[in-house]
RNA sequence: GCCCACAUAGCUCAGUCGGUAGAGCGCAUCCUUGGUAAGGAUGAGGUCACCAGUUCAAAUCUGGUUGUGGGCUCCA
């Protein structure tokens, strides 16, 4: 028996017999280390708290405070639940896979015959508990490739023995726990007794492998946390996340709807939505135009050949929108370029006068597939902050800080948080390595120099350039892509886009595309969830309301309505015969930030008392003043 | 597009075994004139999403369509 050297993560080093396993060396520390601990890094590789040790190396435990913990317990868990499944309804029902995703877990399982139902979740949840309680041994077990193939063929599970057979090793690991075996890497938690909190939360199709044309599989998606504490804590989340949902805020505050007889994915804004949606562009268009930038618009549809030369015709052609008349043949845009490229061209183009900005609230049209719809976040008509920048390579890199720039400016105006990703070239892609090196390294040097953490997703760039996305997370922590940044070179070259150069010869200008919130619509979806319907001043559709106390103050009213809207404040009034109390309720549950209260004080002295929807009060002033207060803070972006 | 579920008054939802519908909120009218989150009374509102089928009889059972929700694939 030789003797191992294991260092820990305090440099403390000790010497165990080959063979011991990190719960050997837990319990040499402390019987308490022991109990707490779920599995072990080992040389950097997560292992099972029981396998055992046959090199000396590195070895740091997790136990239940480390940040890998509850991934491995809730892969775990997905086992557990694998186990319940197939010892409730056996053979009808085959295994796939089941990992760890964010706040939970899933089991993909396929069947002919069982179609799961949420009345099945309690009964799944009960057999776990009973199986946790058990607190069965986990064990692993390393055997060849052929016999692990042999082995599920034998227990009718086709799914695992695709899995094995696509596996390049010459040998897989199983791990067992009761009478329930399963293909997997591991590691996993040592008993089943460490699942003590863990709820079944819904039922979806997933394709087997992610890929449409196989099979449907039926998957459970379920979370689990390491003490009932943390599990009722997350459950509640997703309550509040619910409250904030913006198609429930969308209706409540009365912004926007969606109409059957319309379409799907058709947004129809009430007065409420569309003002905010004017506030929005308004922003834009001012900020626009601060940088640079020139307000073009561009006809909604334009010819069918036009979109067969720009190639949408041939990648695009699913989701577009045609309309034919008098045997012509136009496509509904779902893009904005096109006119944009056109107005480039209307005229010859020196290299003294690029780049150019053309910025436009171009509304698209998009035939999304019906089951990706969603509120406002996935719709199929909306409105972009385009712009193109039509610009000589060796701009490229500043205009691209120009951009990113512009998002962090926005970004800090409406307080959002969010994640950047640098896509890179992708397999099939078109232009020379050095256009790639080019554009690849302006994105990332201006990712770079804005100090923002960023993913790089290599290959995942379009065909024709690398590009930067933004995204932004809504209440459920889902994230949506917002800006983006694309370099493109292949429509200048396909429309024969040029420029005249300091030689006097034809060069071919590069083109960005690039939004800055995207679509105004998602952008309002996330904005609605991201205030929880409570808009700043300056974002509030409806900004303040009048409210008398009695019918004696109506006329005051009335007046104070007057004058505030004729100084621009977005101002609502209620004279109705209802008490005060039910007048302020209704205000505060519209969200509306200011309730201007008018009794006989306010009356005789010529004042109005104004009332945060907080539940706070500013003392009574004049008119003016609160004209003056309103457009102070509207000017900060408050 | 695919899988599963759902669709009853403006909103949130009841409606048992198949016998053509209810509540609360909202809305209208009247009473009440009340100072910072719901005063009271009365009343009006529904081809039970749509189209077929089964049945003496369908909100209820079956099929299809449309839409919605949770996912998958795809995307701003």
């Amino acid at each position: 028996m030789s003797l191992l050297e294991i260092e820990l993560p305090d440099g403390t080093k000790k010497e165990v017999e080959s063979g011991s396993t990190s719960y050997d060396i837990a319990a040499s520390i402390g019987e308490g280390l022991a109990r707490q601990s779920i599995a072990a890094r080992f040389n950097d590789e997560l292992i099972d708290i029981n396998r055992p040790l046959e090199t000396s190396g590195t070895l740091s435990l997790i136990t239940q405070k480390s940040p890998e913990a509850l991934d491995i317990m809730r892969h775990s868990c997905a086992h557990l639940m694998a186990q319940a499944v197939k010892e409730l309804y056996g053979d009808d029902v085959q295994v796939t896979i089941g990992p760890a995703i964010k706040d939970g877990f899933y089991y993909d399982f396929y069947s002919e015959t069982k179609k799961f139902v949420p009345e099945d979740f309690p009964v799944i949840e009960a057999k776990m508990a009973e199986l946790a309680k058990a607190d069965l041994p986990v064990t692993r077990e390393v055997i060849g490739r052929e016999e692990a193939i042999a082995l599920f063929r034998s227990m009718g599970e086709a799914y695992k023995v695709e899995l094995i057979e696509d596996l390049d090793a010459e040998t897989v690991s199983l791990y067992r726990q009761g009478d329930f075996v399963d293909l997997c890497r591991g590691p996993h938690v040592p008993r089943t007794g460490v699942h003590k909190a863990f709820k079944l939360t819904s039922l979806a199709g997933a394709y087997w492998r992610g890929d449409e044309t196989k099979a449907m599989l039926q998957r459970v998606y379920a979370t689990a946390f390491l003490n009932k504490k943390d599990l009722k804590a997350h459950l509640e989340r997703l309550e509040e996340a619910k409250k904030r949902d913006h198609r429930k805020l969308g209706r409540e505050l009365d912004l926007f709807s969606f109409s059957e007889e319309a379409g799907g994915g058709l947004v129809l804004w009430h007065p409420k939505g569309a003002m905010l949606r004017t506030i929005i562009e308004d922003f834009e268009r001012k900020e626009h135009l601060k940088r640079g930038y020139e307000i073009v618009v561009g006809p909604q549809i334009l010819k069918t050949d036009l979109w067969k030369m720009s190639g949408h015709y041939e990648n695009y052609r699913e989701n577009m929108y045609f309309t034919e008349v008098d045997e012509l043949s136009y496509g509904i845009k779902p893009m904005n370029c096109l006119a944009h490229m056109l107005i480039y061209k209307s005229k010859p183009r020196s290299y003294r006068n690029l780049p150019v900005r053309f910025f436009e609230l171009g509304t698209v049209h998009r035939h999304e597939k019906s089951g990706v719809l969603h509120g406002l976040l996935r719709v199929r008509g909306f409105t972009q902050d385009d712009a193109h920048i039509i610009c000589r390579p060796d701009q490229i890199d500043s205009e691209v800080k120009g951009v990113m720039q512009f998002v962090q400016d926005v970004a800090g105006i409406f307080g959002f948080e969010y994640t950047m990703e640098l896509s890179t070239r992708p397999e099939k892609s078109i232009g020379s390595d050095a256009d790639w090196d080019q554009a690849t390294n302006a994105l990332r040097s201006s990712l770079e120099g804005s100090g923002q953490e960023y993913d790089i997703n290599e290959g995942d760039g379009a065909f024709y350039g690398p590009k930067i996305d933004v995204k932004l997370k809504d209440a459920l922590d889902r994230e949506w892509q917002c800006a983006t940044i694309q370099c493109d070179f292949t429509l200048p070259e396909r429309f024969d886009l040029t420029y005249t150069g300091s030689d006097g010869e034809k060069h071919r200008p590069v083109m960005l595309h690039r939004v800055i919130v995207g679509s105004i619509e998602r952008f309002i979806g996330v904005l609605i969830e991201h205030y929880a319907g409570s808009f700043p001043l300056w974002l509030s559709p409806v900004q303040a309301i009048v409210l008398n106390v009695t019918d004696n103050q109506a006329e005051y009213a009335q007046e104070v309505f007057e004058q505030l809207r004729s100084a621009g404040v977005r101002v609502e009034l209620d004279v109705r015969n209802e008490k005060l109390g039910f007048k302020i309720r209704e205000a505060q549950v519209g969200k509306i930030p200011y309730m201007l209260v008018i009794g006989d004080r306010e009356v005789s002295e010529k004042t109005v008392s104004p009332r945060f929807r907080d539940g706070s009060s500013l003392d009574a002033m004049s008119v003016d003043s609160f004209v003056d207060f309103v457009k102070t803070q509207c000017s900060e972006y408050k």
